[in-house]
RNA sequence: GGCCCCUUGGUCAAGCGGUUAAGACGCAGCCCUCUCAAGGCUGAAUCAUGGGUUCGAUUCCCGUAGGGGUCACCA
């Protein structure tokens, strides 16, 4: 008996992996064109750090005229949820994240190295496990839940490293004869890698994002195909990215740990190892300390979070792209209508420590995005969000659909554009005053300064009577208000009446929040000039008189 | 506990042996022909700690502390 006979035994009907090989070749593409896959589990929706990751290989993709490849790893088929797949091609694409190759639904993929579903490529797992038997660097474990407990226990109870490796592999050295007589009594066995790999010894390794690293090499004969025949992780890895052509693998830095074992299954199969990323995690702050952002503790770890508070998904995009590389903050800034994917994406500047996610920051980040949008842009993209969160305001929406367009233009589309607006679920609070039924049902007046009714309604009268022209233009309709304060005993500008304030009963500026009040409500609103051309003069004139009737 | 990584203001961070230690968010104040959102200006606020090396350390080395990750037939 040999290994060949041990593996022909395991495995009878895998291919020769030379099939493989010359099935999924080389990747025609030009030098420097990085191949880069995101790669998740169909547990559930995507998680920020899912995001940000796949954001960085769109871009190291993109910006390299390569490949991006979405990817499944459903190896553990206990924690797959339904539509899983779904959730994330759905979730990347409200992104705009959309990969070249791969899944791009449930059952549908588009791709030349595909099936992109790891449970679809058991037979090629098999044949390069089956290839590794031969070569006597795989072999069969049979070892009972229970024996692999005792092992650990002995190992604790011993202080020394736990795990499955040397003299504690207790079916490395098994006969071949031994292990052939089990297979054929039918006894339940997985495959191990036989790792050729020594504690004593050092492996030095250069991270794109870390840098050198050096660790002992591995010496654990780990699992590589599972009881269900299909692979774990480790050896999936190595066989997927090798055989898509993956160059760069870019994954959160919670696998730096397996770099020595991944190292070795690739040297062990005769691959080339391609480039690894390894990106900080994204913290939380709790209580002045930091930790990972938890999906079950932190809302804003899925990404549905956003979509929930309609913060644009530019927006998040932009802000994760901050947290990438500093550099992009000021490329923005100089470079405000680029797209995107102008912006070359540095590995090696990415950092290497775990940022706290500041939502205070991407709401500014989101504002700006915001400011840039055209008033027709905000119109539809806050009505798409309130037909699914706020049914009241897609109401309000979509029976006003040109009165709201104007609303929203207030003091847009100039050099300067209004920042107000963070997130959609603003809108509505800024908005709201500027439609008749809605104004109807405020009945609070945020009057301030001049707030005693009588001195208001006299106000408001004369400025009706007297002032008020809708065909104004806005420096003819403020020299009005400044005659109509100078009317009153109030300055016509604030520095008069900061100068001599004992001289007025206030200035220019309270007058105007007077009729800014009546109008909207608000002490607080945007150009008020603005807001009168929009209202209309009837309604202008309307809103005035309820106010000094009703009070 | 073993192994690996990390540590500049409240947060994100630039820096890569000699700097008044950038910038952004946030905060405070002032300014801006009406409030607010902006915008402009100004300000408070940082090199975890102890040793080295060096003429000189935020920067290099070692230790300490703190933080994070990882040690599955999960990814």
């Amino acid at each position: 008996m040999d290994f060949n006979e041990l593996a022909e035994l395991i495995f009878p009907n895998a291919k020769d992996i030379s099939y493989y090989e010359e099935k999924y070749p080389n990747r025609n593409l030009p030098e420097g064109a990085a191949v880069t896959r995101f790669a998740p589990s169909p547990t559930g929706f995507i998680h920020i750090g899912g995001l940000f990751g796949s954001i960085i290989d769109r871009k190291i993709a993109g910006q390299t005229d390569g490949v991006f490849i979405l990817r499944i790893e459903d190896t553990d088929q206990k924690r797959e949820i339904e539509n899983g797949v779904l959730q994330i091609v759905e979730g990347l694409k409200a992104f705009d994240i959309i990969p070249n190759e791969g899944v791009t639904s449930e059952t549908e993929e588009t791709g030349n190295y595909g099936p992109y579903k790891q449970s679809e490529r058991k037979d090629i797992y098999q044949a390069y496990a089956k290839s590794l038997i031969k070569q006597g660097l795989a072999y069969p474990c049979f070892c009972t839940q229970q024996e692999l407990e005792e092992i650990r226990a002995k190992q604790e109870a011993a202080k020394i490293r736990p795990g499955y490796y040397g003299i504690w592999a207790k079916y490395r050295t098994l006969p071949i004869d031994e292990a052939v007589e089990k297979i054929k009594n039918g006894e339940h066995y997985i495959i191990r890698f036989k790792s050729q790999g020594r504690e004593d010894r050092r492996i030095k390794h250069k991270d794109c994002i870390k840098g050198n690293i050096e660790f002992p090499e591995n010496d654990q004969d780990i699992v590589i195909i599972k009881a269900d025949g299909l692979p774990t992780y480790h050896f999936a890895h190595a066989v997927d990215d090798h055989l898509m052509r993956v160059t760069h693998v870019i994954r959160g830095d919670e696998w730096v740990s397996s770099l020595p074992l991944h190292l070795e299954l690739f040297r062990a199969l005769g691959f080339k190892p391609p480039k690894y990323a390894h990106t900080a995690t994204i913290m939380k702050d709790e209580n002045g300390s930091k930790r990972k952002i938890s999906k079950r503790k932190d809302p804003e770890a899925a990404v549905s979070y956003y979509h929930e508070q309609g913060i644009p998904a530019d927006a998040v995009v932009e802000y994760l792209l901050n947290i990438a590389n500093s550099s992009f903050e000021p490329w923005r800034r100089s470079n405000p209508d680029k797209d995107i994917s102008e912006f070359e994406l540095q590995l090696n500047k990415m950092s290497v420590s775990g940022a706290v996610f500041d939502m205070v920051k991407l709401l500014d980040v989101s504002k700006n995005v915001i400011s840039k949008y055209t008033a027709e842009k905000i119109y539809e993209e806050t009505l798409k969000w309130a037909i699914k969160y706020d049914l009241e305001l897609e109401k309000l929406l979509s029976e006003n659909k040109e009165y709201s367009i104007k609303v929203l233009n207030i003091e847009r589309g100039k050099a300067k554009p209004r920042k107000d607006i963070a997130k959609w679920s603003d809108v509505k609070e800024i908005i709201k005053y500027m439609y008749q039924e809605e104004y109807n049902k405020i009945n609070e007046y945020e009057f301030q300064k001049v707030n005693d009714k009588e001195e208001i309604k006299d106000i408001l009268n004369s400025y009706i009577e007297k002032y008020f022209d809708i065909s104004d233009d806005k420096d003819t309709w403020f020299n009005k208000m400044k005659d109509l304060s100078e009317e009153k005993g109030y300055a016509r500008e604030v520095k008069a009446y900061k100068q001599e304030p004992e001289k007025y009963k206030g200035h220019v500026g309270d007058i105007s929040s007077v009729i800014r009040v009546a109008l909207t409500t608000k002490c607080n609103t945007p150009d008020l000039y603005e807001i009168m051309q929009v209202l209309g003069e009837e309604n202008v004139i309307n809103r005035l008189k309820d106010y000094i009737n009703k009070n």
